[in-house]
DNA sequence: CAAGAATTGATGTGCGCACCTCAAAAATCG
DNA sequence: CGATTTTTGAGGTGCGCACATCAATTCTTG
């Protein structure tokens, strides 16, 4: 049989309510009473049962999502999995909540942070914008001991927060090698496309990407960066004005997660098939575009494990323990049309 | 508050007794209680509080893993990430044990299989050889209740046992992609290179292989299987004569989970810098392959993610639940420098 | 050394459920 | 109809722990 708290203030040499005092940090315990049980718990190899603690203490978790209001294909899938992991986690005592808020009004953003009541909610996972405001206004939320998860986006990397998402830099070069490869030993251009350079994670894929092909593929030459602001005859136009220009394109690179806009008004003035395509996020478009052969190759991050990992980190932080870095790394993914 | 199964009773007009009856399917419930109840948990939104339950039936889940004795850097990184799942899971009543086994003597494995003791296991996750013998012991080790995880390999899949692991045409197939679109036009040979092709999963592959090969890149040959059967000096003399006799291989495939012996082979008589390398599985090797450039792209399935996964289909099917496919599903991987 | 402070012990309660027993009520049957 | 059989109810116990209270013991310190 397992050892219970019974079994460990027996090894320990102390009554029981002196080793509950040591398990849940309560004052007004000896150093030489905390030192015996914790010998003790190596001892004895004494493992907290998880599920009574979670009866006795009886209370749940209290997460929030929060994600832009904009967005396409991309936010519909992450609203998706928040939805299907709110459900599969109902039952062991968590709660999940979403709201969508404008994201890039760092103003705003602040000041929903601010308004946040830290007895409401135990975590918040947020793609927080970039900006010293919201920097700071997560830095109070974190000191009014509400766990933050800077999820999939956002910020020079906070010490005190909790990251989810891929290296940006590396999924740029990621994109980067997989065009330099495909398009193999021919010159040509490359166009990049974003749904706007403003954000921290468009500039370090980006940085990532000419890395790699100004070091391995220095046969290409890459386009400055075409924003599309969402907009789709906007983005329309411009593309077709630097498709006419540039005969030469090898390659076209999407290097936001909504691939859709930008795909969409270039296949009106190029034959996508003919050019080597990478874009970002998996989404029923990219997915469509892989089988189709618009598209050559996704870099992906696959939400719903970043979904997941956002929780297990808050809960690990709830509870103040450490989360499981490996199985809370999300990988990089790159889907080609095989292995979908 | 969330209800408890004292407010279910109260909703659905019956005692706590009979709630328990239907809840945990115990004999002696009329049909209509059972619908009476059905029926209440779904308005009240019920929910067992797992906790409780685990608490309440305080039995913890034994699960075995078995793998093979022999092999190299990839069962190393398998038996590390059960061992870390081992001490992971020690809190969550998840008792883990491994076991190896001669794993290609289908008479030992099934004579293995059938010495299991129904009462001391939960759940075996194995990876399980390619035999009609294997095949009965594992249907009878099912039938004696022990619940059975076909672990990333074997068997034309078992409708009464899950599969944990990768596709392994698609994994097939991708390769063949990545070293389609990395040599590019030119022509030339494919060298494959396998442990053996005796198993479903090395078939499977070259399979897959093949059809993209031959339906995307006819300018490209692929050579005739060579089995290296893990020894490195007969893998060595096979490799350089097939080298010799074709200079103009342009990529190698090696479509075994251990690629170190095989390339550390031709190592010795081509320079794998110069053509395409795909292997699989993430090893110490491949990384440092992928860092050094002599490998190209590895095409991988996460051990860890392999284990967890093996580990929540187990325990769901003790609790005669069903498990989330979705989050349990094991990702073709495509590894380069750029996304290690 | 006495008074106060800090530490420890003994004991109880409750979390939500599984599992058990015994009696009461209802349905079935000859 | 009475005699079974089936179905329900009432109640208790325990899982391992958190949390609270109050008394008893030890340690400080002037």
């Amino acid at each position: 049989m397992r050892p219970t708290a019974k079994d460990l203030a027996e090894a320990a040499g102390l009554s029981l309510a002196t080793v509950d005092r040591v398990l849940n940090d309560r004052p007004n315990v000896s150093p030489k009473a905390v030192r015996k049980v914790n010998e003790a718990i190596e001892r004895i190899g004494f493992i907290r049962n998880p599920a009574a603690v979670s009866l006795a203490r009886n209370k749940s978790y209290r997460f929030r999502f929060v994600l832009p209001t904009s967005g396409d294909l991309y936010l519909a899938e992450l609203l998706h999995r928040v939805e299907e992991a709110r459900l599969n986690m109902k039952g062991d005592l968590v709660d999940l909540d979403v709201v969508q808020i404008a994201i890039d009004d760092p103003h705003r953003v602040a000041k929903y942070l601010a308004a946040i009541d830290e007895n409401e909610f135990d975590g918040i996972a947020m793609m927080a914008p970039e900006s010293p405001q919201v920097r700071d206004a997560i830095g109070r939320l974190i000191e009014r001991g509400v766990k933050f998860v800077q999820f999939l986006s956002g910020q020079e990397k906070l010490p005190t927060a909790d990251f989810v998402g891929v290296d940006n830099y590396a999924a740029g070069a990621t994109a980067a090698k997989i065009i330099g490869r495909f398009v193999g030993q021919r010159a040509g251009k490359v166009l990049i496309v974003a749904e706007t350079m403003q954000s921290l994670d468009s500039i370090e894929r980006r940085l990532g990407f000419d890395d790699v092909v100004n070091s391995q593929f220095s046969h290409l030459q890459c386009l400055p960066s075409i924003e599309t602001h969402g907009d789709a005859r906007r983005a329309s136009q411009i593309l077709q004005r630097v498709l006419e220009n540039n005969q030469e394109v090898a390659a076209i690179y999407v290097l936001s997660s909504e691939a859709r806009i930008p795909l969409e008004g270039a296949a009106s003035f190029t034959d996508l098939q003919k050019i080597t395509v990478v874009v970002h996020e998996r989404t029923p478009f990219s997915e469509r575009g892989l089988r189709d052969g618009n598209i050559d190759a996704v870099i992906a991050q696959d939400p719903g494990h970043a979904v997941r990992s956002a929780i297990r980190i808050m809960r690990a932080r709830t509870d103040l323990r450490e989360p499981h870095a490996a199985q809370d790394k999300i990988r990089i993914e790159v889907l080609l049309k095989e292995n979908l």
